[in-house]
DNA sequence: GTCTTATGTTGTCACTGTAAACATTCCGAG
DNA sequence: CTCGGAATGTTTACAGTGACAACATAAGAC
């Protein structure tokens, strides 16, 4: 029965066979999957375990506990939060219309993935992230480090780099949360506005 | 045996009475005191039950669910919170210093009591709150709309108070939000500085 | 006094994260 | 090819969680 043995490739599971391709990669697409649905958390290690079909505790092979899970999960987010913004900046032309497109960004990736959003900065950052030298992991420092460099290109005339950098993040990040936390609706245009308010005239 | 019979006054126990004066207050009162030592969460049933000397299940005689406890515990930190911001707001003396008072005060409460800020304002906000009329929890609304109200007050010629208001909030949250979430550091010089940027010229 | 209601306790259930012991598969050295 | 670790997955089990049902006790009205 040598039919097709299942090499490390990224199907599920392969149809009975004992080794998973790539668990860890699955059960992060499967996390991801479940925070996209319902902003219901849902994601304990029992249910994660039986969508990518394996057990719970075999998890426990590729991740040393549910948090290191759920930090991969975080980093992931933050990933495709940068890469959203990058986007954003690229297509409405850099300066500081860039600079404003990369903050309605981020309230609308808060807004359309608010369990993602949500765990990407309420993780703890602690000490990890030691030994895998340049990965692409950070809590956000290479996202503020961007920030002071696009206030710097899109905002040449401002007095404090550092200040402006820090009063954009915090509106946005506050934006974001007081929506997702439903202390205030989402609106699009209101968003805009609040957000062209500061990013366009900070100095 | 009828040695001071405890009533219903504010005592801990009264040294094994069955019942208790008034235990719903002294739960409140317990797990805020767990919220004030230490970030972690640790408020368990079982863990509040016993701190107060009651059985784990007594706790739902005054609350429906777990949930419920929380969300009186996020009530009470609301309260402390407007609380100081109008301290903060009278002790400054009004208009635009007041202001930006109210702004520092927020953000300061949340370094200081990171636990309970967070709880404050991740909590749901459900359909509750029908019944109880004129009591002191909303979800912020109220909130909202006195600082609505001090923008008119204290920045008279804004153009667009609505948005001016939004954005006020959005800032001094995130700001909150950002630093205990560790992302950025607190330092109460730069607070002030990056809130000044915002509460001094908003129009 | 007795009856009713509010309050607290005991026992239990399903569920969670996690550890230990065991099984299976892969892969490189001889 | 064979064989022996090293990876990877499974089973079983344990302590801890929120919650419910049945029962016990106290407080207050009549």
């Amino acid at each position: 029965m040598k039919d097709a043995k299942p090499r490390n490739e990224s199907r599920p599971k392969a149809e009975g066979a004992y080794h998973h391709g790539d668990l860890r990669a699955a059960v992060i697409a499967a996390g991801m999957k479940r925070l996209a649905g319902g902003d219901e958390s849902e994601l304990g290690l029992r249910a994660l375990a039986r969508d990518v079909g394996v057990s719970a505790t075999a998890l426990y092979r590729h991740f040393p506990d549910k948090e290191a899970l759920l930090d991969a999960l975080a980093d992931e987010g933050l990933r495709r939060l940068g890469a959203l913004q990058a986007q954003a900046w690229l297509k409405a032309g850099g300066a500081s219309a860039g600079f404003k497109a990369t903050g309605i960004a981020y309230v609308r990736f808060a807004h359309e993935e608010p369990a993602l959003f949500r765990l990407s900065f309420t993780r703890k950052i602690p000490e990890r992230y030691r030994e895998s030298g340049a990965a692409a992991s950070d809590g956000g420092e290479t996202a503020y480090n961007l920030l002071r460099a696009g206030v710097g290109e899109a905002l040449p005339g401002v007095k404090d780099p550092d200040i402006a950098a820090l009063h954009a993040w915090s509106l946005v990040h506050g934006l974001a949360m007081l929506i997702l936390d439903r202390r205030i609706e989402w609106d699009e245009q209101k968003v805009a506005d609040v957000v062209g308010l500061t990013f366009g005239g900070v100095a």
